[in-house]
DNA sequence: ACTATAATACTCATCATGAGTATAAGGAGT
DNA sequence: ACTCCTTATACTCATGATGAGTATTATAGT
């Protein structure tokens, strides 16, 4: 019976520049750590990146997550703090040394926030802006142009190709939800839903080479400019599923604070959430929530660097986290 | 090096005489399969619940999803519609045959709705009321007895067995946020953090039976009329899991139905969602909501079995699941 | 016809939210 | 000292969702 090996990955976010940053490595082709990738089309071999992955040591690790912490300490030299399960991918294949009798890598991906943005040890590790990788989803200063230019082309293409006028229909729905077409509004949190229909389309370059190993060659011109940065096995994937999770705890649990100082202004703050989430925020009324919401309190010290008039320093309550009956929507009417 | 499996466990849930519903199967003792579990205080042996669990196939199957439902097609003759990856468990010996030297189990719980209960098949299993294994987490018709019976008076000993002041606060506040008490209101879905809590206070025989493995004798008693029915193993937990994944996703995206029969009165739908978030709800906001949202539609027909006067049949508006942008709580003030 | 029971319709106060306008308080340059 | 630019902070206002009721309607059973 072949053997299991279970992998982990970390998706480690921070915040620097104003961009939300990954921390990836590159594969150097052939690395028989990382295996043997980089299969593109027309055998052109390029350098991919991927998130830093390590293996459970089923003798050694107490629990998976103490085992990412202690990998991550080791080959990047990081001490995490904030650590959240994310997902588990296990699809046959998903690591390509299993077509060459490898085991086969069933690997629970993590989230970890860490607040400064070293730029990791001697190795080739790199603070990547996750918008890199997905050009389409930083809606901070406008509406990216790659969705009018590229995106919306090819569904419109994909749409029409649709066998019958039933399949034609669901197609538009999906697309229209997905990427905000139509009456739909942006929703900031369908990353992996965005990525994965454009990987079902041929967008993602990734489809392009996992599919070779099918012997289906795909015809589709990508530009890497526009559909964003291809990372290596099913990385890419995993990173939409963390972006998501960002963008989704964020509405409800003070997760921001994980990425910022001690003290910072309300703009400080704003501009964090608004990189996250990937949309601008209205000003006064980000104040007005998070002031009444209670989550900061005012250190009396104030920020003279802003430009304009100072600015009151704020820090984190951090009874919020026990304290906080977490906000959000309540069911329609609960009986008391 | 000792060998991994990858463990695959289902929470199948149905809703069958206003209850919801998970299939349990009843471990024989010493079954190879299963494991030797039982090993209470003074070994008194009995008879464990399990969630239904099989094993990755790492050569046959194409996805842990894919296996899931191979297994318990075969295993219980349950063809599963709605199925949902919830979280991986990992720990060490949380499969008590690690410690005769078998192999490091991972497994990957997912979380399956299905609408008829029919008993599955031969095998001794179950449809076993959530709130057996939970009875403080069913507020329907009154506040459950066993928290201030039980729960309240073991939560306060806890607290006053702090050893300084600082940590005596931080567990009236922990105690306090997830029970409700003091200032806090009761939140439904912390369905896991109560049951972590009352682990480790000792009140989960779970608890017992695991520490026992440890040589540490834990004195306080338990009743499982109280804290809830035992199961094997981390199962317990992974229910929680489950259960509190449910009330969260019941809020914002329309689950339920997977539950209903395809049309359903107004009050049956109510019925249900109470029975999943474990709470009553106002009748006529509660039709409000969901005949606003778009949600259902009237189907033109009644069912006159109501007792009064008869109501109309609705059915699920399955555009919804896509069309819906998601309702939900919004970022502060995103900017178009 | 009467009654119990549930379905359905409407009302009303409160509060969160989106979108502004107005004012305050600094620094930089004159 | 004064002006201007820039950002911080304070209010206002309309809208819509939500919690909590009261009122009315339509049946079945007696």
């Amino acid at each position: 019976q072949p053997s299991i090996v279970v992998g982990l990955n970390a998706v480690i976010i921070a915040l620097t520049d104003g961009q939300p940053r990954v921390l990836t490595v590159s594969l150097p082709e052939g690395s028989p750590i990382e295996g043997g990738t980089g299969v593109g089309e027309g055998n052109d071999r390029r350098v991919l990146e991927a998130l830093p992955t390590g293996p459970l040591d089923p003798a050694g690790d107490r629990t998976l997550e103490l085992a990412l912490r202690r990998w991550v300490r080791m080959y990047a030299g990081i001490e995490l703090g904030y650590v959240e399960q994310l997902y588990t991918f296990g699809d046959r294949f998903r690591d390509p040394r299993e077509l060459e009798d490898g085991p086969r890598v069933v690997s629970a991906a993590y989230l970890a926030l860490v607040r400064e943005s070293r730029p990791a040890s001697g190795l080739a590790a790199h603070w990547r802006s996750i918008y890199r990788f997905f050009p389409w989803e930083d809606w901070r200063s406008r509406r990216p142009q790659v969705i009018d230019r590229h995106i919306v082309p090819a569904l419109a293409r994909w749409i029409d190709e649709g066998p019958d006028s039933a399949e034609r229909r669901l197609r538009r729905i999906r697309a229209g939800v997905s990427f905000g077409l139509d009456e739909s509004p942006w929703d900031g949190e369908r990353v992996l839903e965005r990525y994965e229909l454009l990987y079902e389309l041929g967008l993602a370059s990734e489809a392009i080479r996992d599919r070779a190993h099918e012997g289906q060659e795909l015809q589709r011109p990508y530009f890497e400019k526009y559909t964003g940065l291809e990372m290596a096995f099913d990385h890419r994937r995993i990173l939409a599923t963390a972006v998501g999770r960002i963008r989704s705890k964020i509405r409800y649990r003070p997760v921001v604070f994980e990425l910022m100082h001690e003290t910072f202004t309300l703009l400080q703050l704003q501009k964090a959430v608004e990189a996250l989430a990937g949309v601008g925020l209205h000003k006064q009324n980000f104040r007005r929530l998070v002031e009444h919401g209670g989550l900061v309190e005012g250190s009396g010290r104030r920020d003279h660097q802003t430009g304009g008039r100072p600015a009151e320093l704020f820090r984190f309550r951090d009874e919020v986290l026990l304290e906080r009956p977490a906000p959000g929507v309540g069911l329609p009417g609960a009986t008391r």
